[in-house]
Order: structure tokens, then C-alpha cells, then sequence
DNA sequence: ACCTGAACACCGTTCAAGT
DNA sequence: ACCTGAACACCGTTCAAGT
């Protein structure tokens, strides 16, 4: 009962395994040895059902990704199309709707981020959201060029938000660890007479949290991305 | 001639080795091993300097910030102690400096992204950064809670830009290699009737050069940071 | 203090072979 | 077609020992 010619699991399987390693010791423990061990396969047998590695984290993407935009944003897109017809519609409900949604599923899983890092973004799902956002943009009467610029910009805030809160999160759960060692790099910089950073310093005391923080940036974003457009500038 | 007490090499060596490494084969080619052969080292006399990888890879992203802010955007500074005193100064100048060199920073070299996002944002270069932004948005007007969710927005997008920039460079590269296995996810989505991304194929063909997409978002980010805040509104 | 040598517990991937 | 077993060329890190 061990060889044989049965195809004993299915790539959706691999995917369910991968991520329960991912949920339970985080992204630097998804191994395709480790996926192989848990479903009681040799490391080899894996590469039957993905080519390498970065397949595997590509199709965990695209897994991730497609827990996203079926329930919350999908209904914001039907919203638009029963809504006002011609009028150019506000996009920044669907926008912000999408990108707390998105953000929320990255920082949800403890290895989000790293997943989304390491892989393209150019499976089906990635694409869907792209078609989202663009969407939104172009009903607000921005032309293609415009809502492809935004739209980049969006995700480009989503995604460098997301891996800030994950590299403090991780910052504060090695906190405990004491230096021992010097700062590694204090030699080579302008860093002889107690520079002091007062701003810095000050600003740490009232950091808000990140989801309102994140919030807070991508409204100011949309605010800036709409200032010039939604009136045909030509 | 082998062993012995003697310090036969400083941090900053092994941090040039390191570099040296990272521009020839790229980040992930950077490891603990590889950098103490590069010297002459066993891996294990490596542990002498640093506690771990991870302090050396801290040790790199401080050098690499370190190349910043003293030439070009220094000068900005100096020009806002000179200019106008009182009034509230356009901070657009100087950030636009600043996050534009730090896209060549991390552009320029093959590694730079893979770094900046592998080690955490906290030694003295990155803290120097952080206050010349926040001095630009205090100049212009924000009290310090408002300078600094604009300053983490800008970082935000920064790091965001140039990590999806760099992983498209990656996919351009890849893209010799025959597919051989199908894409991998495409049997758990609604993936069956050819689900057509209209907007997303249009746009593609339109897309603009990065460095160009990166100045028009980082501009559109500025122009919303800055609507509601110059005016004092309490 | 600075370094070596051996070792531990891992990686991704390839290849020849079995059913 | 699907899988195993052995192997290659790596990892980060620890430990005991040398000078």
C-alpha cells in the first residue's frame, strides 16, 4: 500500500496542508519538505503536482486571495450597477471596502504577508481585485490611463502597509531578547555625539493603532488620487 | 598562521563581503556561510560579530541608508533652516527628494528590496529618515500627530512601490522558463467560463515606467496628506 | 578574544528505479 | 502516472576545543 499509481491527493490538498503549517509555525516553516511530511508523502512526490516551490506559494496566493471580494466586495460591485447609471459614482466606499478587506486577510494569518511577498500577483484572483479597483476609478470618470495609475497606487499602499505592521509585530515579539551585542552598525554612520531624533521620539508616544492609522492613509491617499481627475481635464 | 587572537577582520568587513554578494547573486544568495568564505572564515567565526543572520542583515540595511539623506536631501534641509522662518514651508520638494532617492536606493542595487523588507526599520539611519520626513510635515503646518501618520504614509508607499517593482523585475526575468504544469490554483476559484478581466487587459497596454508611476502616486499621496491639515482647523 | 572542526537539524531539487 | 530512496549541494546555529 505505499507506491502505486494513485493519485492519492490533489493539489487543493497540498494548498490545505501548506497552510495549516503556515497558520501554525509561520512562513519561514512552509517547507516542501515539511508539506510532504504532513501528508505522509516523500519530499519528491511533490514535485508531481508543482513544478517547485514558489508554485506552491503561488498557489496559496491565489487561495488567499480568493477568500477575499466574494462576499464583502462583491456586493459593493453590484451596488454600482443597479445604482446611478451615468453619473460618475464616488469610488471610495468600493476602494476602502476593498483595501480593509485585503488588509485584513493579510494580517489575519500570521504568515500573510510573507506569502504575499514571496509570489507574483498575477493569478486569476490578483487580477480580479485589479479589476475591482480599476472599476471603481474608471465609475468615478477617471480614464483608463488615470484609473490605472490609482489603482497601483492603491495596491502599492495596501501592501508596503501590511508588511510595516507585520515587521513591527514581529519586532515586538523578539523585544524580549536582549542585545548582547552592540547595535552591528553604529561605526559607520555620523553617529559619534549622541545624535538626537526630538521629532521621532515625540511622535513615538501617540502612535495610533495600525488599522486606524491604515485607514487613515488610504482616505488621504483617495483624497489625492481624486483631487484632479474626476473633471475631464481636457 | 591559522588561528589565534588576533582581530583579523572588523563588522564593516564582513558587512562590504555581504554587499559584495548581494550585487553579484542577489538576496537570497546572502547567507552566513557564503559570507565567511568570501573572507577566509569558517561560518562559525562569523557568530563572533554578529549574534545572527538576522543582526547582519540589520547591519546591511543600516549601511545602505547610510549612502542617503547626507548628499541630496541634506541640502533640502539646510535650505528650509535658511529659507522662511515662520511661515508654513511646501514640504512637496523634500519629500519628493527624499522618497525619490530612496526609490534609487533600493532600485539601484539587484538585493536592495529583499533587504530592506528582511530586517526591521529601527537603527539610526532609518530614525534619521523618519525625522527629516517629519520635519517636512511640521514645517509645513501638521501638528506632530498628523506629521507623523503623513510621514508612516509615505514610508508606506515607498516600501510598497519598490517591493511590487521588484517583484515584477523578478516575473520579467522568470518569463524564458516554459509554464510545463498548469498554473497551479486554477481549479479553486470560479475560474471555468473564461472569466474575462476587460480593464485589467486594456490597462496593460498603457502601463507606464515605474519610476514615472512612482512620482505620480507619491505626488497624488502628498496632495491628500496635505487638503485638510495646512490650515490650523481647531 | 578570536578562531577552527565537527556536528545537529534542517533546506530545494534531481535522478534512477519501482508499481 | 505516481511514488520511493538515495543523493547533491546547500542552509543557520551550537558546542567543545585550540591559541
Amino acid at each position: 500500500m505505499k507506491p502505486g499509481p494513485r493519485r492519492s491527493i490533489s493539489q487543493s490538498d497540498i494548498v490545505d496542508a501548506a497552510f495549516e503549517i503556515l497558520e501554525q509555525k509561520g512562513f519561514a516553516a512552509v517547507s516542501v519538505r515539511g508539506v510532504a511530511a504532513a501528508l505522509g508523502l516523500t519530499p519528491t512526490a511533490m514535485y508531481t503536482y508543482f513544478p517547485n516551490k514558489q508554485a506552491l506559494l503561488a498557489g496559496m496566493v491565489e487561495r488567499m486571495l480568493g477568500r477575499l471580494g466574494l462576499d464583502q466586495v462583491g456586493m459593493a460591485t453590484d451596488a454600482s450597477d443597479a445604482g446611478s447609471p451615468a453619473s460618475p459614482a464616488d469610488p471610495r466606499p468600493r476602494v476602502l471596502a476593498l483595501a480593509g478587506a485585503l488588509r485584513e486577510l493579510l494580517v489575519g494569518r500570521p504568515g500573510g504577508v510573507g506569502l504575499l511577498l514571496a509570489a507574483p500577483l498575477d493569478g486569476p484572483n490578483a487580477t480580479r481585485i485589479d479589476e475591482q479597483l480599476l472599476a471603481a476609478f474608471t465609475d468615478a470618470g477617471l480614464d483608463l490611463a488615470a484609473a490605472g495609475r490609482a489603482a497601483h497606487a492603491v495596491r502599492v499602499h495596501v501592501l508596503g502597509a501590511v508588511a510595516f505592521d507585520a515587521a513591527e509585530a514581529g519586532r515586538a515579539s523578539d523585544a524580549a531578547t536582549p542585545p548582547e551585542h552592540p547595535p552591528a552598525a553604529a561605526s559607520h554612520t555620523l553617529w559619534d555625539d549622541l545624535e538626537s531624533f526630538p521629532l521621532s521620539e515625540a511622535g513615538r508616544a501617540l502612535a495610533d493603532d495600525p488599522a486606524e492609522r491604515f485607514a487613515w492613509g488610504i482616505e488621504r491617499l483617495l483624497v489625492g488620487l481624486l483631487a484632479a481627475a474626476p473633471a475631464p481635464r481636457r
